[in-house]
DNA sequence: TCAAATTTGTTTGTATACAAATGGTTTTCC
DNA sequence: GGAAAACCATTTGTATACAAACAAATTTGA
């Protein structure tokens, strides 16, 4: 019968999903004021380094399927942070853009996304820090 | 204006939302026989370790809060993997165990478990494999 | 050149994840 | 003993995450 041995404590899905879990934690806590989602926050922080990007390659860029792509887009152009063009040389492309308030919101929210890395690498040592992003892009 | 110097690529939570769809996409192709999500394989685990566990608290064992649990309770008592009955201690309480079905279906699982771990972790050396899981852990 | 393959974006459906509010039940503690 | 606090479970609503199927546009390659 022996269910034995398998402990979900050292599985490395369960390890990353509550690490996971607790860095969103942090995030919502600090990005509280500025009402963005981590998924949202890291598409608007991609545009701005894109200038003009289209929503697959957007999804690409920040690891988001097109149809998870579709919902983030859509909240953000609704709140009027990002705007779209139709793409002439390829009609079946929209391009997307930061308006002047995304641009704005995106400025006042990067201090605190900062913070969130750094407050979730608290419990870690400046060397532990530099070892462990080192193995964690590893596996990814 | 300067948008710059915030790179996603170095921030923790998007390393972690990446090595978390990363681990999620290789249980999926080992589990895909088995027909479990990672949470449902989690409870079932948990559950077979309590032997009977209600459902806040197999929550608090799995990282899942409340509704969360309710939903993963509901499939896999549905499927018949799993089965409740009232608590007469505390009737606010639904002690849940595993059926006959559930226990053969984990005991089959298992050894994919332990694969998904070993292939998530295929990048790193053993021994960066003891300071990652250690250092995971620390940031949990 | 033109059919096949690929790419872009959308839609539908299922499964976490969590906030917030709620109704019962049990525990605490004065 | 009884009110306050804590706890169990549920419900509603929003937001990822992804599979699968699809239409339209573009690229590839024989």
């Amino acid at each position: 019968m022996s269910i034995g041995d398998y402990r979900l404590e050292e599985q490395i899905g369960f390890l990353l999903r509550r690490a996971h879990q607790r860095a969103t934690a942090i995030f919502s806590a600090r990005f509280a004021g500025h009402g963005l989602t981590p998924t949202q926050f890291a598409a608007l922080a991609k545009i701005a380094d894109e200038g003009e990007v289209s929503q697959n390659r957007l999804g690409r860029l920040t690891a988001m399927d097109p149809a998870t792509m579709k919902g983030v887009i859509g909240r953000l152009s609704g709140r009027g942070l990002i705007a779209g063009r139709a793409d002439q040389e390829d009609r079946r492309r929209t391009q997307w853009r930061l308006t002047e308030p995304g641009a704005a919101l995106l400025a006042a929210a990067q201090k605190d996304g900062f913070g969130v890395t750094a407050e979730t690498l608290d419990p870690l040592s400046p060397r532990e820090r530099a070892t462990f992003l080192r193995l964690l892009e590893k596996i990814t």
